[in-house]
DNA sequence: TCGAAGGTTGACGCTGGGTCAAGGTCCAGC
DNA sequence: GCTGGACCTTGACCCAGCGTCAACCTTCGA
């Protein structure tokens, strides 16, 4: 006869547990001495390594009482669904660790693959950390909020990116975020970009899909932009200026 | 902007997990509309992925609150950390399926492996359930209590076992259970019985390190049969008698 | 204009035990 | 015979990580 600890100790749980299922009713309370300490049989063992093996299978002590009075049947064919639950379990555990990967360097975590290739593209090609992160807050939200028109849109930018005056383009916006509002170099950029702005009107008048994308997404292009105007420096908002009275013209 | 609905269906975790992080300070309270709702940006997506993919994989909350502020390289060597956690937990699984495996059908998961054949070997001669789980229990109760005692005597009964004559003993023994307590077999029976008991105690005479074993034994055994005298059939009880008379002859 | 859907705070509930507290018992060594 | 330490008893509160009401306010599409 075993008492509760060396019982405990046998089986490799804690004496609260064990306390734990005869509260509960899950492990039924044995005889007590004449000091009514419990006094624990080869049955008690037994009963304890099921209820212990199939509670680090996950599970539920409730499930657990219907099982020890279950006949070899119905045990069985539950102890397979319980197997096959402990399965799914691995097959989750590892691909959170492929997850987990993602969480040290890299937005493949929080965006589609595409659009984290095309951030890594803006990386390789030497924008600024405060541009990518731009860029990606707001690919971020528009892929919460549009997936699918994100993802067509995203092909249109990385084809924009094939062009190296594009590239160049991109680059000089990019740094000009730091130069003084009243530097020189901005009535040049502004040029260029109204002109790619109204290359870009006529490509979108033949082409109707990218027309269609354009109009989908121009007014939540707009809250999205709105979003980071805080975050705009003086020589962008001096650019927008500058641009709006070309487009204008 | 999102609501917090649109932001915890986005990432995969429940409107409430959200409030809950808000509450414990792990991620950041935003700010609210003119109604009072919150409203979120791309960088609460972005650290409510952090917080569910580490959080999945099993790191506290508060742990993962430290993490979030923490530099890139801290952060990685707990990644690693929480990485390598994972790995032993789907090793773990992996233990765990195969010790559920023995739940049905088997005593491998009470029993060492060389108990547990023995068991077998006494189902597969013929022995009656009762009977190999009355030895079963005795084994168990054993091994808790004197677990290297218990490996040395289950060798020398699977010594006895490979002998055709005490197998033949076994079962005749077994099937007395239900005899009437007058059958005459039982004289017989006890005839035998004395006869090896004499044997063996000539046996151990000889053999020192049986009859170590023997003497460590014989008090737990004493002990181990009493607590299954409740369950002895008036037959075996019969058979006690008539086996004490022919030994204190 | 109205009802459904979604937002707010606040509070209690759940699992599977951990961790005191305040004693009563057992046993080995002096 | 006594004492100290290990063990037993019940009872109570505590924990994470949310789930699940309740009671009320706001937004939005028909």
């Amino acid at each position: 006869m075993l008492t509760i600890k060396r019982l405990a100790e046998y089986v490799g749980v804690t004496v609260r547990a064990v306390r734990h299922y005869h509260q509960t009713g899950l492990l039924p309370e044995p005889e007590r001495d004449s000091s009514g300490y419990r006094r624990y049989d080869a049955q008690a063992i037994v009963d304890l390594i099921r209820i212990k093996t199939m509670a680090e299978a996950g599970t539920p002590l409730p499930r657990i009482q219907e099982l020890m009075t279950a006949d070899p049947a119905h045990f069985a064919e539950a102890v397979a669904e319980i197997d096959a639950a402990l399965e799914r379990q691995i097959d989750e555990l590892r691909q959170r660790r492929t997850r987990l990967a993602d969480l040290v360097g890299g937005d493949r975590l929080f965006l589609p693959a595409e659009i984290a290739d095309y951030l890594q593209q803006l990386r390789e090609l030497g924008v600024s950390e405060r541009g990518v992160r731009m860029e990606r807050d707001g690919w971020i939200m528009l892929t919460a909020n549009y997936p699918d028109t994100a993802l067509e849109w995203i092909a249109l930018k990385r084809e924009q990116l094939a062009d190296p005056a594009f590239r160049e383009f991109y680059l000089t916006y990019d740094r000009a975020y730091d130069w003084r509002p009243d530097d020189p170099r901005l009535d040049a950029l502004a040029d260029v970009m109204a002109e790619r702005l109204r290359q870009e009107a006529r490509a979108t008048g033949v082409e109707t899909a990218r027309m269609t994308i354009q109009e989908t997404v121009s007014k939540d292009e707009q809250a999205l932009l709105a979003t980071h105007v805080s975050e705009y420096s003086p020589a962008w908002i001096r650019l927008n200026e500058l641009l709006r009275q070309r487009v204008s013209a």
